[in-house]
DNA sequence: TAATATATTAGCTAACAAGCTAACAGGGTA
DNA sequence: TACCCTGTTAGCTTGTTAGCTAATATATTA
């Protein structure tokens, strides 16, 4: 959509170091911000641990100021470098067991971008 | 629905004694069915230790002839035990990314169940 | 009663994850 | 040059998980 698009190709860690240094602050600054040791925060900035548990990235977001939309990418990167859900995502899905019968439902039906962004747009359209 | 109501009150040990008592297979058999020892799965059924993962899971399915509203059953008491999503969906989630943005729109605007009961049949009528 | 089946308990190991501290390298600047 | 700030490396500790074996308890049957 915007030039935000080229954030797609950067793993977690090339993400959060580039907003850090876009926001100026130091790996240590963070780090203290976090509540976690500057080696941790270098580790998974070099992409050689796995990203924080949502508490931590909740904070983060907020240290770096991310929009909404960084937000949610920095939460897809973060799932994906884990090889998981999104970790922002679990909580609602476990919550309503309906959500994860409509989930197995589209799974099998085959439904495909198509379906999903329908179901989006009704949503907008009754909630939003 | 159905008698099969009841099993919503078992946690995931308890639901997979109870269906292997059914078949009438000891958890011998069925621990070398799923190639693991016998202490292990005795320890999975008395609810001490974690589920396990989707390969046995789907085997164990196989092997006590699990009808598909069972298994669906098994697996989320599977999720609920790990205290995460059933181990069935992670994939279908993760490997398109509309899943992720269309639960998080639902999420953010409340969508509950009349919502997702609607998709499902807008999909069921569509593609089904 | 002895032998056999079955399930369970206790406890071990190997691997991994999340965190840390201490020490280092390299670039600016007094 | 000496100091300081930055990020990084190495390696440790602690907790958890998946799996096992060996030994025990409990029925069942010959």
């Amino acid at each position: 959509m915007n030039r935000n698009m080229r954030d797609n190709y950067l793993n977690f860690g090339d993400f959060i170091t580039k907003k850090r240094e876009e926001k100026q602050k130091t790996l240590r600054e963070v780090a203290k911000l976090l509540g976690i040791s500057a080696p941790y925060l270098s580790d998974v900035e070099k992409d050689r641990r796995n990203p924080f548990d949502l508490e931590k990235l909740d904070l983060l977001a907020d240290v770096l100021l991310l929009s909404e939309e960084e937000k949610r990418v920095m939460l897809d990167l973060a799932g994906r470098r884990r090889n998981e859900v999104a970790p922002d995502l679990p909580n609602y899905i476990m919550e309503n067991d309906y959500v994860s019968a409509a989930l197995r439902t589209a799974r099998d039906l085959d439904a495909g971008e198509e379906e999903w962004l329908k179901f989006v747009e009704d949503l907008k359209e009754r909630k939003g």
